[in-house]
DNA sequence: TCGAAATATTTTATGCTTAAAATAATTTGC
DNA sequence: GCAAATTATTTTAAGCATAAAATATTTCGA
């Protein structure tokens, strides 16, 4: 066995590992950050062309169309992972344009249940279809085989930032 | 070897496969998405509490760094991927906070040049360092061993999606 | 050379986003 | 039973983002 001088099996890690491990963190994060800019660019581009629509609104549509029996509106910023504040505006105006309503509950009047109309459902299921051709189109020269392995990956990197910013 | 009834070794792929990449294709852009809404989020909230700056500022002071002549204004909304319209704002107020200048091109009057100040680039540099950390603080669960396979899916999957918006 | 096309930048209108404060209703603890 | 804490939602202020139109300047071509 060569000489155990310096950088044990595991942590701490030496300068120059830091350094590396470092760089590597900043460039995931700029990769990271590119690919989901030129993807959401793209498809707020076509939702507003094709649909006159924006993807924060198509975002709610597509938690109430699994909603049968509606939501209650606090969930909405939660899964969604916005603010409250800002939901206030785009609720308002898909209220207004008649695809979804907004219902005081009666057992508890601070609480509003927010549900899809036939028309609001009819309009998402229509977009969605566009939606995923977009999406196929986009990722098209991706190898189908490697798909899972990239979200079993994001996935794992979804879990590490997750956990890092709920404990401290 | 099996009767080879369906499904060409490649191309083209039939309905059950077709619906099972759509929905991969789906998931990975959540999953994308999901990732980067975290990391975004809290950088976000750092910045603010930390320095009262926001990542878009920093993101204007980032390519200014590596770029000691100064650059034209012209070529931040390319480097950064946003419409020129939205760096006014934002470049105005960073000449006016002293970190940036901005001096017209003496050949050409349509021309400006921005270049950071002494005082911007110390700003930057302590801000790079608290970032830097941050980010290492966030990914710090994920295997260091896994890092660059992982960016360079990304690199890929970006090289992909690039492609598919040049060329239509 | 002179008018048209191209280029660099700003302005405008609209909408998303957050944080923090405000409002309103309910629950809790004494 | 009632004040205080909690919860749900909206409002406000500030800033980011886009697209499209406007402005100013330069370049190109007949």
């Amino acid at each position: 066995m060569a000489l155990a001088k310096e950088s044990p099996p595991v942590s701490p890690k030496n300068g120059a590992d830091q350094e590396a491990e470092y760089r590597a963190q900043t460039r995931l994060w700029l990769r990271l950050l590119a690919c989901t800019t030129l993807i959401e660019g793209e498809l707020r581009r076509r939702f507003r062309e094709e649909f006159d629509f924006t993807m924060p609104r198509f975002d709610v549509l597509a938690q109430l169309d699994r909603e049968p029996s509606g939501l209650v509106l606090g969930e909405l910023p939660k899964r969604l992972m916005v603010s409250a504040g800002n939901l206030t505006p785009i609720v308002d105006r898909l209220v207004e344009d008649g695809y979804i309503t907004r219902t005081p509950s009666t057992l508890d009047r601070r609480v509003q249940i927010v549900c899809m109309t036939v028309e609001g459902r009819k309009a998402f299921r229509r977009m969605a279809k566009s939606h995923g051709s977009w999406l196929a189109e986009l990722l098209a020269g991706f190898p189908a085989d490697k798909l899972d392995g990239l979200i079993g990956k994001l996935d794992e990197l979804k879990g590490v930032v997750r956990d890092s910013l709920e404990k401290p």
